[in-house]
DNA sequence: TATTGTTATACTCTATAACTATA
DNA sequence: TATAGTTATAGAGTATAACAATA
């Protein structure tokens, strides 16, 4: 067994450039579709769960509550979701996609994952198989997991 | 053949909250050895080459030339980096990590890969190996390949 | 009094544009 | 005139705190 491995460079090094090059990728396609970046992050979030608080909404998001108002104000505007009072209690709102904005995050999403494929392919079938198995479970780790507690 | 594969998230959406946690897990290991995130970055970037011109090295990091000054003033303040004219062109300023600096770097990215390790021991041994290739290859590229030109 | 959504304020980052000194 | 480094200004993004309505 080796006293040392060969170093390698942080994980976190190693990403950024990576994930800033994913979002630059990406802002072509959500600029064609009429979409902001976080508005796209939102009707993702909303997709599988028709009903939410705000608050939830943004936490689920990594956002602050005050900051997804603006994006919710836009998304409602354009007819992509809907926010009725929550009749049983008055101070919250329930947060809905419309069908039109279940169309448009989906429109998105094929062509931003399009792309992303085009990149995959330079992946043999394994790695791109461990790769985003390994990617979907660190992901879905809590922060607090990922910090060390 | 199936014709539908099964839905997945997108890599930028699964690579950010992960980045997120990441660098929320330097900054206590950056702040007890002195150094700030960019800092961290420069040192990291001059540990190989040991000389540069200020402008090159601003792109290596993909930072702007006017934004790593603050940092390099820093370093210097601090002994971990050395900045001296170029003679054979006085505009220029070559950049030197110190001895110190080096060591400095070198502790924080003990650190650092501590706990990254200790993360990618949930990982079986061939996924850990395939994740780290994969991450080495897909951050090499230029960002113009991930965009799709 | 506490909580939801909202608005307002301040703070951090970052990008852009002037400025200097050399070339 | 053009370039390397620097400084100054302005803009975007974000977090925090105050506010109104409801519980």
């Amino acid at each position: 067994m080796p006293i040392m491995d060969a170093p390698r460079r942080d994980l976190a090094a190693m990403i950024a450039p990576l994930q800033r090059a994913l979002i630059a990728a990406e802002q072509p396609v959500l600029r064609a579709h009429g979409l902001s970046m976080w508005g796209y992050v939102v009707l993702n979030a909303l997709d599988g769960q028709p009903v939410r608080t705000q608050a939830a909404l943004a936490e689920v998001i990594g956002a602050d509550k005050s900051r997804i108002i603006g994006v919710l104000d836009e998304l409602e505007a354009g007819g992509l979701l809907q926010r009725t009072r929550d009749p049983e209690d008055r101070r919250a709102r329930l947060v809905a996609v419309t069908e039109e904005g279940r169309r448009r995050c989906r429109a998105v999403q094929v062509d931003i994952q399009r792309n992303e494929e085009r990149l995959l392919t330079r992946l043999s079938a394994a790695d791109r198989e461990a790769f985003l198995r390994v990617l979907t479970e660190l992901s879905a780790l809590p922060a607090s997991e990922i910090a060390g507690e």
